[in-house]
DNA sequence: TAAAGATGTGAACAATGTTAATATTATGAA
DNA sequence: TTCATAATATTAACATTGTTCACATCTTTA
């Protein structure tokens, strides 16, 4: 089987997949699921991903292409804080909207034997990805060195996805509204922290 | 079957449980695990908790218990910054021994319909518990009102809990000295924002 | 001692990941 | 075109999971 063969068939699961994923989360993506979604038997399945952790972190890429168009989708003209709350907020939304997503992102267990380690190691620098260019802005505004805006964009993104973790796992007793005011009120003090 | 006895077989199964999510994690408790490390039939388990979930969320508390005094055992005379330091540094050394115990506080699923969600409601504020009276501490130093403390408090609350979701995951590539410089570096940036 | 109630257990079902043997299909040479 | 061989797909199977139910066993009480 040639590569675009192989890659048309990989392809077919994939999708299954990531249809599985953000419609109702990671718990059900099995490879009974997956296959009988493609149009194969589960078995098939084994033809193409060395296991079902190898096709699921498979998404990940996609998944990452469409958080990012979903972030920067109405950002208009904003720039500096502005950016960084409108940013802030809609990638929030985003993994509230599809849990399984924010499963697999961050939360999946990985096989540290695994090949492709590259997806994994690229989901930690994913949301300093999009904001990098408007830290810089601050930056520049601020006159502060690069040192201290890096350290200020790391914190911002562990507490982010520190809170997302919490409560999309209910372990707070919030409400979306409220949720959402929490996540303005840490972006506005991430960025005042060193102003 | 009156109390004493009933929490006394709870006890049995908790105890196998508790021995298992310490030793070789969550992934492992299973029914079939934890009744025979109790000396029971799976199906018995049954008769002392409504699912495998209320059983591993009952363990929640003991291990709180186990933490605190892990984190305050050689505080010292320390206050203040030093002190929070010196917590936050034990915090997280306690779930990279135990990353079981960090799946079963943070990441594990939680049955909304199940009946105790005390525990689990109890567990977003548990770090803060281990810190408050230190972050006073530097209030009164720093002359900052009660918001600001308590904002920067929940800022290095998720921070940290990011980074070890991040870390415990392997979304980070990085070994465990670079990590405690990471938690270091954080919690003297969380201290000294608002200075 | 016998009946009734409480408590413990094995069989069973559905679902999971994964492998191995088999069935099917496609390919290429005569 | 036909047949042999290789490539690919599928079914059967095994071990494991959570959970329930009928049954067995033990305890209590009349």
């Amino acid at each position: 089987m040639n590569a675009v063969q192989e890659e048309r068939m990989k392809g077919y699961f994939l999708t299954a997949a990531k249809e599985l994923i953000r419609g109702e989360g990671l718990d059900v993506v099995s490879a009974r699921n997956v296959a009988e979604r493609a149009g194969y038997s589960y078995a098939t399945l084994y033809n193409y991903f060395k296991d079902i952790r190898e096709l699921v972190f498979s998404c990940v890429e996609d998944f990452m292409k469409e958080c990012s168009e979903f972030v920067i989708k109405d950002l208009g003209k904003a720039t500096g804080e502005n950016a960084l709350m409108k940013i802030t907020s809609n990638y929030v939304k985003f993994f509230i909207q599809y849990p399984g997503i924010f499963d697999l992102f961050y939360q999946e267990k990985v096989n540290q034997i695994a090949t492709g380690n590259s997806n994994v190691n690229s989901i930690d620098s994913f949301f300093n990805s999009l904001t990098d260019q408007y830290w810089q802005q601050i930056k520049v505004l601020c006159k502060h060195n690069e040192h201290s805006v890096s350290l200020a964009q790391e914190y911002h993104k562990l507490a982010i996805n520190g809170l997302l973790m919490l409560y999309l796992n209910r372990r707070k007793d919030i409400g979306f509204k409220e949720f959402m005011k929490n996540v303005e009120e840490l972006t506005s003090f991430s960025v005042n922290s060193f102003k």
